[in-house]
DNA sequence: GCCAACGTTGGC
DNA sequence: GCCAACGTTGGC
């Protein structure tokens, strides 16, 4: 069993727009950096576990938890011409960006702060953390997922 | 809105 | 293959 984090703007999709929608599957699509696409492609497995991490808005932070419902798959977004997506260099033979499908599993009672994060001596191996980190899908290594799981029921 | 950090691009 | 220029991300 794997633990993620995957970045959004609330704005654009928050942690309500999955938990207005519970039984749906979402896909997470337009993900167009190197190394997340590697996770997606090759590491994030059915069943995993995902936080749901809003960024780039009032409460940056972790907002709730998602589970992957569907492995990578090539993100049909790239191919098509009328999207902001689209990516010309790609083709369906040879797809270069990947995407998965997660639904909803529950939103937190309240987001768990960055700076909450960062105040958490135990916490240091998750990206979010770390300075000037820009990926928007990383890896959570257990002892930390239920970490800040306890600090989200708290 | 600022700006540091980072990824990508393209000339050589 | 180097690296400067440029664009983007994202916290503050």
């Amino acid at each position: 069993m794997g633990y993620w984090l995957f970045k959004t703007e609330p704005d654009a999709f928050s942690i309500d727009d999955l938990a207005n929608r519970p039984q749906q599957t979402e896909p997470w699509d337009g993900v167009r950096n190197y190394q997340a696409r590697n996770f997606l492609r090759d590491d994030i497995a059915l069943g995993d576990k995902v936080f749901i991490y809003h960024s780039s808005c009032k409460t940056v932070g972790i907002a709730g938890v998602a589970e992957v419902v569907k492995a990578g798959y090539p993100d049909t977004t790239q191919f098509d011409p009328e999207s902001k997506y689209y990516d010309p260099k790609s083709s369906e033979t040879n797809p270069r960006w990947f995407r998965v499908d997660v639904k909803f599993v529950e939103k937190f009672p309240s987001v768990i702060p960055l700076s909450t994060i960062k105040s958490m001596p135990t916490i240091t191996e998750l990206g979010v953390v770390k300075k000037g980190s820009r990926l928007s899908i990383m890896p959570v290594v257990e002892n930390e997922w239920q970490q800040l799981c306890a600090v989200a029921k708290r």
